[in-house]
DNA sequence: CGCGCAAGTGTAATACCATCACATTCATTC
DNA sequence: GAATGAATGTGATGGTATTACACTTGCGCG
């Protein structure tokens, strides 16, 4: 299991976190040949300095604010959709909100714990229980395609 | 293992299916002590006549013309807040649309199997699976209060 | 009975989330 | 330096959900 857990829910030096996920995603962007722009990278910048779900209309408020001028929705969410296919970052359904992947690097499918206290979310990619995932609806006789696992509870710190 | 992807995915005699749904709801109620209100029966009615995920907004449509007048969004909001605590409904955030739950009387996890072809939503309760989530969920130190899992992918009928 | 309270409903307005359509600019290639 | 496709700017619109307040209904209790 890789999970972000432990950092998502603690306290950490947070400006390196962000500037780790930013060099991350440029050389990720520079080996597969997408164009990781200067709006798509104020987008991903933004999300990570949250690092809690964020919403579209709050990131073009603060793109606007940051850039000095009005920012339409289309200029954000195009940026989501260029940064979501790129896996750099996921949408969480139930929040209608999106946050940093923090392993883009490596093929995963979708598992986070949400605190409702602190509103933090953890990352999860679990082997087993991706298997469990298939296992199950291989007995209904269901065809995998993805998935989206979101466990709502309290982290350890609020616990 | 339980789950309704049989039917879900098939034809069946879906007359007798929607009135086997309601008249538990209304036992269900009934024992509870809750009101299963002509207004909240109603929106059950229509969101088991569908059997697919339907829209708030399809719903407000479709009592409108039920009962000849326009019905506005609280309205219908409220009946599913209603059906949603009672456990009758689920919501299916990926979709923003509701479902009839086929096992109320069941206190268990969401689990659904959403085709993208066909568009079904099946739904399952799988204890080894919630083990095995709760499982993960631990490693990381998080208390679980519940989840919601959705599935995309083919269902036996469309592969 | 009728008073009082809580639950339920009607209605308008508004907030929040996401996409469309079209014009324009930019980067790259030949 | 023209042609092309990708990316961006802009206004309008569509879709989802909530707030606030007025009104009604059901029901227990003095």
């Amino acid at each position: 299991m890789i999970t972000n857990s432990r950092a998502a829910h603690r306290d950490h030096d947070h400006e390196r976190c962000q500037n780790a996920a930013l060099a991350q995603a440029r050389a990720l962007c520079q080996h597969r040949g997408a164009r990781l722009t200067p709006a798509r990278e104020a987008v991903l910048h933004l999300i990570w300095r949250s690092h809690r779900p964020i919403g579209a209309y709050t990131l073009i408020e603060q793109l606007g604010a940051e850039q000095g001028h009005r920012v339409l929705p289309p200029t954000v969410y195009r940026a989501l959709d260029f940064l979501l296919a790129q896996g750099l970052i996921h949408r969480i359904p139930s929040r209608n909100a999106f946050i940093g992947c923090p392993f883009p690097e490596v093929r995963h499918r979708n598992l986070f714990l949400l605190c409702r206290r602190c509103g933090a979310v953890a990352e999860c990619s679990a082997d087993t229980l991706d298997q469990a995932i298939a296992t199950t609806a291989a007995r209904a006789g269901f065809a995998v395609d993805g998935h989206n696992l979101e466990i709502d509870g309290l982290c350890q710190q609020c616990q």
